[in-house]
DNA sequence: CTTATGCATTGATGTAGATCAACAGGTAAT
DNA sequence: ATTACCTGTTGATCTACATCAATGCATAAG
């Protein structure tokens, strides 16, 4: 467990490779993704500060995820310890409640649905983060995104 | 911490209840999901035998999910405790890597992909459950997905 | 047996969002 | 200042999937 300071689009884990690390945002604003087989990203997970950020895979399996900086940022790590603090639980619960919400969002809402309950969840996120990035997560493409704002 | 038998159809959570419980299935076949403002249902989770299920929402807050048996059921049911053991952590953690791996086919994959990569993850589930449950699951119609499988 | 209910399939048509392409402002590098 | 790059916007077209409606086929109920 210790803090590195990570600058802005610097990638700290890469699709393909072993890792067995959590990692803790304490300033900055890192993401997670994917790239597809045509070369685009789809955005899995923001990490702001006090989010914690991690491929899940067994630590002992290739990760499926790229996790790289959007702002300059701190970060504390560590490892996918089978004994969690209780602090570390509730993040935990609150992480899956958040994609529980998005899973419901992706199987059921229109792409403006979709983007206003994530400018409600993440009101501060959206001035950190390229729009382009916002589409990805939001599983639309940029130019429907922007059609999406044009009618507020 | 006690076990109930739930008989198929039976409803044992309903959107907009309090709730503060989590069920293990020992035998059987439970589901969870959403009911939109069309009245049509958006499954999020099935939970075949040994799986967890619940509305990760706070328990003083009204879940959104419903949970109903699919088959005549088996469960024990738990409060959502602060203290998890190192066994519930292991479920926990293999809980999110399936929501990561769903969110990643639901932003990228298409109808057809998505149903691969169904049916190579729950190759049991399959024969048990009506497809347009399945559907449902994938986020796309009944229709859609009779259409996927005509062309294998 | 007859009727009813639920599921899968098929066809016709509609539409949200993807794709492709051009263009405009902003910022960084030379 | 000039070039290059990146992001957002807008338009034209395409397509995957939704919607609506009808039909067949089971199993269950009278």
């Amino acid at each position: 467990m210790n803090t590195i300071e990570i600058r802005k689009g610097e990638i700290i884990q890469r699709s393909g490779e072993l890792n067995s690390k959590i990692y803790n945002v304490n300033t900055g604003l890192l993401r997670s993704y994917t790239i597809d087989d045509k070369g685009k990203e789809h955005i899995y997970q923001f990490a702001p500060e006090k989010w914690m950020i991690a491929d899940l895979g067994s630590p002992e399996k290739p990760c499926q995820l790229f996790i790289d900086a959007i702002e300059d940022s701190s970060v504390t790590v560590f490892e996918k310890d089978p004994d969690i603090s209780p602090t570390d639980k509730i993040k935990l619960t609150n992480r899956m409640k958040v994609l529980q919400n998005r899973i419901i969002m992706l199987i059921s809402a229109s792409a403006l649905d979709r983007y206003l309950h994530f400018i409600e969840t993440y009101p501060n996120i959206i001035e950190r983060v390229p729009q382009r990035m916002i589409a990805s997560y939001l599983g639309v493409t940029p130019e429907a995104l922007s059609r999406v704002r044009k009618n507020l």
